[in-house]
DNA sequence: AATGAATGAGTTTTCATTCAT
DNA sequence: AATGAATGAAAACTCATTCAT
């Protein structure tokens, strides 16, 4: 008499997830309890126990969850836009808007995911190459079409990429200043191309 | 009559947060205990809450210690070097030394520090500020003497520069390969300058 | 769907609050431990804090289960008690017997309600003030009725039974000497109605 | 050669004593720290030691000390008043007195000498005896003289005096109303001789 | 499947007491 | 005699995890 399908089933665990995130992200992992977690997801927190079965498990399935959707999106977004340039841009602009939106996510992200035991290797590590590898891509590609430098390093960009994105995001959130997406990808864009080098002086 | 002297008191004070630094930075702040701490510096729990009034106050301590030293180093450095180029040159390079050798430092500063309650206006903010201005003033400088680009952002700049050392430091550290200073910072010196425009195109 | 139901759940929380009371009365407020009080309690420590937040409020709650007790004993043991002077050796021997009988919580009560931060307006203390009423209603009867001489100040009456009381159930404690309930109301309603003064004096 | 005779050394214990007697009646024995009692009394904490083999010898001290003083000085007031009705007044007037003045002490007294392990037989119940003593010595002078009835219990009355005044100076520390103590002494005294019977009734 | 009562190890912090100097 | 650094044994309280129902 299963009278719960794994519809349901999914459900829930959806449910608890989604929970997960919200608290994950406000509170950080640390100053969470699996009881905050039950509670925002309507549950007892025994249940939890059922569909994972560590805290840390709850972790990895926000933190997979959110790769699995900015890298759909990102690999989407990126695929609609024709030309190096715009796919340039439009990567950025993406990761800019991500990192606005959902500062809180990528602040657990940054702050828990690389203490996970074992990440190398991990399901998370392969999801964050995968991550990485849309913005290598796109330079393999330019590179190839003669709009990159052939000796620039493609990891350098993408350190710079998303490592500049990220301090921008968390001083643009402590100093509670609003951030207009499109400016601010136009410009890294702009200054990822040509450099700070006044054209009079180069 | 104290017959352990101010010195004394200095040294066993210092031995504390030297702990405390490598345990913290090791394991994290919400993982390590005030025994480990204890431990490490080879006294009693109870001691280091003679010298500090909580595990709060022994994080500042380690990270007010963490930025005076870079910020004397890097600003002595940068002083020392002679023209825009080389003044760039060399923060990058003092920076990036910092990160690959100092990284669990770093990332016990990236999450923890913002997340202290207060930081905005603290202590630690200032000295935040501080050390981004001795990026700020090579940049300025640069433009006046007509280096720079003057629509280039200059905390644009900050953030690629500062978050993208950071994220390479990271990258290298998971992987374990090992860091070519003076290399990675002249490539991204480079890189800041001319960005990634193939000539050919450009 | 809880099987437990609320009957289990009052019913373990009064499990704590008794343990509670046994071991605060045998050993002082300071002196005891939340494991002392499980143990004795046959629950775990962590439990007793599922039901009180605080050390502090499982006092507070003792406190307050033994005020509502003797007020509603002593309120009633008055109210089958008929004319001045039987009420009042009523309220004299039921308080006497209260003490001898619960000397461990009214030293507990004594020790440390007084101290309890913000006791005045507090609900322990509006228990106090009714607990105290009841011996003020039968004076203020008294007096309507011409029993009790106009001049005398109740609230120094009121001191003088419940102090001297008090002082007298420690005394017997300490001595290890059985007190005959009966017989010593009786002195003592004796003593405040006629004074020690005798006769062939006055 | 020593340098430091008896007497400074009768006059550092002293200063300890004091030291502690302040300190714990105005936090209370438990809350009190070694270190509160050495920096108020100008040494150090483990110069305390010396004099005191412990926390509680000290609180030994500090209670003997407070019950040699007013064994004496009520033994000399009750010495100088003539008359049993004087002296009866005297003393309950300077026991009120001291329960005012020196609620703190009393308080501490009340609170922490009970528990005394060994109270029994002790010299602090020696102290307590002699004090008691006093009342006690009026009383049956005040028989033999015809004042007192002969039925009356002497244990009761010094119940209902030091109990009934230790009431009445506790509820006036909680309400904060100062004390008239002679009006209050001669209101007791009342109280005592003549009961709260209406003459027109008895 | 679902609950939430129950556990107990672990955390920060305090403090009486000791002892080298 | 005097200091105060140092110890370490608690204590209050929290929370991930288990398990009877």
């Amino acid at each position: 008499m299963p009278r719960i399908g794994a519809e349901r089933l999914a459900h829930r665990k959806n449910d608890i997830v989604a929970a997960a995130r919200a608290v994950f992200t406000e509170r950080g992992y640390e100053k969470t309890t699996m009881i905050d977690i039950a509670r925002q997801a309507g549950v007892s927190d025994g249940l939890a126990y059922r569909y994972f079965a560590s805290k840390r498990d709850l972790l990895q399935a926000v933190l997979d969850e959110f790769y699995a959707r900015i890298i759909a999106h990102n690999e989407e977004c990126v695929g609609r836009a024709i030309g190096f340039a715009a796919r340039l841009e439009t990567l950025i602009r993406e990761h800019v808007r991500l990192l606005v939106e959902d500062t809180g996510l990528v602040r657990l992200f940054i702050t828990e995911v690389r203490s996970l035991e074992g990440y190398q290797g991990s399901h998370t590590h392969e999801l964050n190459r995968r991550y990485a590898s849309i913005l290598t891509d796109i330079l393999v590609e330019g590179m190839e079409q003669g709009f990159v430098d052939p000796s620039v390093d493609g990891r350098l960009v993408r350190d710079m990429v998303f490592g500049g994105i990220e301090h921008l995001a968390w001083r643009r959130i402590l100093s509670g200043q609003p951030v207009d997406v499109e400016e601010v990808a136009a410009s890294i864009t702009n200054l990822l191309l040509h450099g700070i080098k006044s054209n009079a002086q180069g």
